[in-house]
DNA sequence: GAGTTGAAGATAAATGTTTTTAAAAAGTAT
DNA sequence: ATACTTTTTAAAAACATTTATCTTCAACTC
């Protein structure tokens, strides 16, 4: 059973197609007595516009890739759902790529996409190069989350991680720590690099010493960070306090503190960064920046969106601030100022 | 700058469109000399056939849809990892769909995907009721994941909690256990069923007390578990094992067991369910059920990419067993036979 | 040299829409 | 009845492909 097109509905409703046509797509055109008799065989007939037909035809097929770098992450996926509630709210699907942190598959799906159904991209990588936006269609909209383009038609909406580094030192070194050991991700990541420049530059901005041993790769795993710990209580002089690039590897470094024997906050003061949903239930409850994920996926369906409507507006550039969530590894003494 | 179309190419070449679309999609048709030259100018021309005229010509889109009750959640994760890598793996694209566990939104998936661009589902649901998928158009191939439907034509993939459950509660007995608590998810899910059927069963087959009073509802968050642990650690005859119905909720129940001063397991011997990545780093580590999600995702997949290339085969039903993983949180005894 | 065969490529139909056009029909006010 | 407006129609173009059928032409057979 073939089913049914338009060309059915029209013979049946005894109307030309350009009529069924208008009734479904612009109502008012058409006089309430047909309009009725035609909705009416639709229902009976099950009619279904076919959306490739339609897509063909209007040269848009109401859909919008997104590129992620790791579904597993738990940030990804409240950015993929920010992404999928907004564009679904506008009737656009959500067409996925997961590239696996890999570079070569950032390539890849920019080549397929290409050959795919979609009106546009949003783009999360992971790998430290801006992903090849270049190679996109230049009629494709395209939206980068957490990475720069030089190019004028891509929007970019990011997190401010630089400055969120910078209010995690601060807030430390207000604390009295003077030596405050990094746990980053994979270091090729502008996700690491964004933060170790945030780091950095509190201690320039301070005229403190900046001391590289503190700074070792956690490699955004649980016992990579386990490791990372490990080797800073190793140094002669130990950090007294240590930020963990994200919220998970701050459960490997947690587990490689007790396993040392030290206490937290008292022995090391500890951070993450993230605010993952589980971090308020870790032990000692984790101090942590909070990461925008649901808002980075959301407004970047909306400037893609918007671009779609205008494609010739000039290029959108947001940025994010992200906020500083105190709670007990950090080791805050009542009464000293946290505002909280 | 329109794109350019095969029609380009064919004038450019001095060929038929016909002979450049048997050149690309049927190379050995075509005289050598012929192809290189139709190949060297669909190069210079940068031609790439459109995706949406080849789907309208070929009634194939290449694109399946993936409904998912809630994309946050870990084990939700893994089967999307899994179902993307194997659609990619056979050029086929994931559109994904975020039900939030809510069934208005899955009937309304169910809805739109008629006028969305797929040649199947994957569906995966969270709320209790079997997903809509009699709404689906039957030229649409369709896969349930964890989930039964009576119809022939709707091939199905599940995990086998019950049984997983069975083996949790025996682990626990033949440790000596008698008062097993389980602190379930929202109860009105298949997923909790399953498993309350397994947990049931064991004490019927066993001719133990059943005691309901032992089972409460977490409601599947971190928070809603502390407070089931906090009733069950209430009542006159506290349970001396409680196995928690996902990992994320052990949290809860771990960090309430501590609140009230007792130990795990020397108090209480737990376990989770699920498996998921940081269980293995929790204090104490989690003993928990392996969940097959990566897999339940890959074979779903290959199920309906297989039922694409043979439409009318008879329905296929598959089943998962679950392993448990014992940590030391279940409270295991050196010498005792945990066939580790 | 006439007839047969086969390969290579061209032509045109088909896929299901939307939209444009010119024309016709139907309804409404003067 | 006339002029005018609104509604509808039929036909065709356009979107970019694939493919069944037809044509051409050279090689081969007898």
């Amino acid at each position: 059973m073939r089913k049914t097109t338009i060309k059915d509905v029209a013979k049946k409703a005894e109307v030309s197609v350009a009529t069924v046509s208008r009734t479904l797509n612009d109502p008012d055109s058409v006089k309430k007595s047909t309009r009725e008799k035609v909705l009416d065989t639709v229902e009976k007939m099950e009619y279904d516009p076919n959306p490739v037909a339609k897509a063909l035809r209007l040269n848009k097929v109401n859909s919008i890739g997104l590129i992620v770098p790791n579904i597993t992450n738990t940030s990804m996926a409240e950015i993929i759902r920010g992404a999928h509630e907004e564009l679904g709210d506008h009737g656009y699907n959500t067409v996925l790529f997961n590239s696996g942190e890999d570079f070569r598959r950032e390539e890849h799906f920019c080549e397929i996409i290409q050959n795919t159904m979609v009106d546009g991209v949003i783009f999360v990588t992971g790998t430290g190069a801006t992903p090849p936006v270049e190679m996109l269609s230049s009629d494709l909209a395209a939206c980068l989350i957490n990475r720069k383009s030089e190019l004028e038609y891509v929007d970019q909406v990011m997190a401010d991680e630089e400055e969120g580094m910078k209010l995690l030192t601060y807030h430390f070194n207000r604390m009295g720590h003077k030596r405050i050991g990094f746990i980053t991700g994979n270091q090729q990541t502008s996700a690491t690099k964004n933060k170790l420049k945030g780091y950095k530059n509190f201690f320039e901005n301070n005229e403190l010493e900046f001391n590289n041993e503190y700074v070792v790769s956690g490699n955004w795993t649980i016992e990579g960070a386990f490791l990372a710990m490990k080797e800073l209580l190793g140094l002669k002089e130990k950090p007294t306090a240590v930020i963990i690039g994200t919220d998970t590897m701050a459960l490997g470094a947690l587990s490689a503190i007790r396993d040392s024997g030290l206490s937290i906050p008292e022995d090391i003061a500890i951070s993450g960064f993230d605010n993952s949903p589980s971090s308020e239930y870790y032990t000692p409850p984790l101090t942590t920046l909070k990461y925008p994920n649901y808002k980075l996926g959301k407004l970047s369906a909306r400037s893609i969106l918007n671009r779609l409507e205008n494609p010739d507006r000039e290029k959108k550039n947001i940025n994010i601030p992200l906020d500083i969530m105190i709670r007990k590894s950090c080791g805050y003494r009542i009464g000293f100022d946290q505002n909280r």
